[in-house]
Order: C-alpha cells, then structure tokens, then sequence
DNA sequence: TTTGTCGCTATCCAATCGGATAATGAACTC
DNA sequence: GAGTTCATTATCCGATTGGATAGCGACAAA
C-alpha cells in the first residue's frame, strides 16, 4: 500500500536510551559478559555487511543475518532496536575496519605525492580484494537514495574525498596525472581501483578469470600506475 | 531454514507452453487486443527495471512493480510466470534496448581504431546518463551471484566484450592506450564510463555536483579521453 | 548463598511477500 | 448476433518478514 520502505532518517542521537551504541567500552566493567557481549555485536555486525552487501538492505532478513552470527534473531532487535540502526552501525563498522587497516606509512606529509599516492593506490587494491563487499555496500547505499546516503557521506565519505583532493591537484599541476575535473578523476580512480572485485563474479562468468589472485591483483595495480600516472 | 531464495536455473528453452515470450509479434495477428497487451508488458518491463535496479531482486516486490506499470501484480504472473522469469526477461529487455541505441555510425569496418574509439566512448557515456540504471542492474546481477549470472555473461556480455578486445589490443600495439592486460583495461574503461551515473546520488550528497549536466558529461568524456588516450 | 543484572531466546503479531485460482468482460471470429 | 478468446482483475493461500513482549538462566555483586 505504498508504505514507505525507505530507511528512516537517521534521529537518534546517540545517547538517549537506545539499545547502546557501538563504542567499545560499557560503563560497568563486567570483563567477561562485556567481552561475551562485544564478540557477538561483532558477528552480528559481520554477518549484517555480507548480506546487506549481497542481497541490499530490503532483501536481506534479520533472521538469516542473526542465523549466520550464531543467535536468533530477537538478539537484533536488543542490540540494534531496529533493521534501519543495523544499517547505520554496518556502515560504521565498516569504515571503522577500513580506518584501522590503514598502514601508518600512510602519512603523506613529509613524502613525495607520487610515492604516496603510488603507497596509497597499492593498499586500496589490497583493501577492496581482502573486502569486495565494502564497495558493493556502498553502491547499494547509494542507489537506495535513502535520506541515510546524506548521513553517510557528510559522516564518512565526504572527508575522504577532501582528504585526498589536494595531493591529487598537486599532483595534476605537475603533469604527473591527466588534468581532467578532480571530482571526476578521483571517482575514476576509485572505480579502477574497486569496481573489479566488486564485480569479481562477472569477470568470473564472462572472462573466466579468477580477480583474486595474488598475481591479478599485481597485475591490476600495475595496470591502475599505468593508465593514470605519466 | 536455509531455503534457496536465489534464483532458479533458467530452465526454460522459451518455446514449450510457458506465458509467451517477449518477441514482439504475437502469432495471430488481432491488431488492437495484440498493441495493447505489448504496451503492457513493456510498462511492466520498464518499471521492473527501475525496481529491481534500484532494490535488488529480493528487495523489488512484484506487487509494487505492477502499481508503477499500472496494473494489478497478477498480470505478472499472468505474462511471465514468475518473479524469476520476469527477471530475465528485463536482463534481456535491457540489453535488446541497448544495442537498439547503438548508432548506425558504428561500424568499426573502415574506420581507424581511434576514431571509432572515441565514438564509442562518447556513445556509451551518453548511454550511461541516460540510463543509469543499466550499471545499477548488471551491478545487482553479478553481486547476487546466481546462476542466471552465467546465463547472462554468455547470453549478453561475453560477446561485447569479445567484440571489443581485438580493436583495444590494435591500439595497445600502436602505444594509444595503456600497455595493460586488456580484460583490466577493459573493466577500467567501462567503469570509468559508467560508474559516476551508476553512483550519481552518491556524488550528489559527498560534492554536492549534478553528473547529469550536459556540460559534466561533456568533461566527463574530455576526462576519459585524456586519461586513457596517449 | 542470596539476589539482581542482563545477554539471550521463545513466541506471538500484523503486514507483506510470491504465487494460485476463478471469474469478468471487452475485443475478436464466425 | 452468438459464441469464443484472452487480457485483466479480485481474492485467497501459505510462507516469511520486521518487530514486540515476556520471560529464562548464566553470571556477578552482596
């Protein structure tokens, strides 16, 4: 009946008397509950990415997520309080787990644009064949064009952009990349970077080629050097 | 319970006693019964494409795909048997309106590589803008993984992408595009084209910029050309 | 040991899902 | 005009959905 199946905007503010948040720590010190507690907001967590990933957030259920994580699912509901505030935390966790893989090299403050930018494209290789579903997670989010895509992007992926922004029209201005619009430059580095494990199982079915392999990914980093430094 | 919610084989060889195929014209030939029912499939069609595109497979209800078309969610089955069924028939509908865009002008015969090339490209550029939601639901096909998944790399996109490899390696040869393995190359290329409509409300909400600007699509190909061109 | 917290589950609920069935009624054939 | 076809709908079905409620029972503080 038309029922509104968008997410709902994202009100909380988290520290009312929602279900708690995700921060590590609890107030009380209860070592091994808390630890029970934290390892099973884990899986849950885990188990919520892949299949919000794989089948977006309507088609993906609570029961199946809560069934993969090893707890029925009620448990969601007492964590998370709601399917919506899932979505939400997956979308922390995941860029919470992306923060913490970044290598401490990644200071690109005292080294040359390109060794760093060079480091940087590396790694995101790495990252997105170690985590094909942080991409696909992310073109679900923005094709579901929920009011929580604005969420995400003034809380996680606009500061990205402007992060790496300034090195990339240095870099320009030195003729060390195409001098093209920076928006549209950054997006098709992005997309060079990610898109191939994202949609790893096409370029199974169609080329037969297996994306995954240590030596492809060589050979993708190489070709990504290639096409884009000169 | 584990019950198989991917989509079945498509078992179907289109010609036993199933609901009638897409091909146009119906065997008799009842003029006005015949144009209306045609209009009707293709409402359902299209509004099918936009729902799935944008939901998943799971996440698009039958139901509100028939609203959007203009009829009750018995039709569906009424034309095309199943969900799964419809599914098939709107990778295929996609595809046939596609290659039903292609200009006359391309024809690689006669030309030289680069020129065609570069048609090409602005071709599918302007293709991608105009339909998003072609990247959408090749995205949400390879994602789910099912076994239509193959159905559909050797229905549809194997052969396009064999059509193209053999001028892309040409101009490898004659140093104009990167000297990478071609398949990565290939997916660069298709990615770089496609993905900034495929993610345009992303772009929207992180730098606040409309890619379906005819003068951002205009710098768009200027981008592609000058990142991959040499 | 006693008491209470709280991680977790069992179970119910209304809504919605994809699909099946039977009937309607306008367009067509004769 | 009578009879037939068939595009379309109304309506039912069992299964599954996200969510709500009422606990259970292992652990921790006393």
């Amino acid at each position: 009946m038309a029922t509104a199946k968008a997410l709902k905007s994202p009100a909380r503010v988290r520290g009312k008397k929602s279900p708690r948040a995700t921060p590590a720590a609890p107030a009380k010190a209860t070592p091994a509950r808390a630890r029970k507690l934290q390892s099973t907001r884990v899986a849950i967590l885990e188990s919520a990415l892949s299949h919000f990933a794989r089948r977006g957030f309507e088609g993906a259920s609570t029961r199946e997520i809560s069934q993969s994580a090893g707890v029925r699912h009620g448990m969601i509901r007492h964590i998370y309080g709601s399917k919506d505030e899932l979505w939400r935390e997956v979308i922390g966790f995941l860029f919470e787990r992306m923060h913490a893989e970044v290598p401490p090299t990644a200071d690109p403050g005292n080294q040359d644009d390109v060794v760093y930018w060079k480091k940087w494209v590396r790694w995101y290789i790495g990252y997105s064949a170690r985590h094909p579903d942080h991409g696909r997670l992310m073109v679900q989010q923005s094709i579901m064009q929920g009011p929580q895509l604005e969420w995400a992007a003034e809380q996680f992926i606009r500061s990205r952009h402007l992060w790496h922004f300034p090195a990339i029209e240095r870099m320009k201005a030195k003729k060390l990349l195409p001098d093209v619009d920076t928006v549209c430059l950054f997006f098709m580095i992005n997309a060079a970077c990610q898109m191939i494990y994202v949609l790893a199982p096409e370029i199974k079915a169609v080329d037969g080629r297996d994306v995954f392999d240590p030596r492809e990914i060589e050979k993708h980093i190489d070709a990504v050097f290639a096409t884009f430094l000169r």
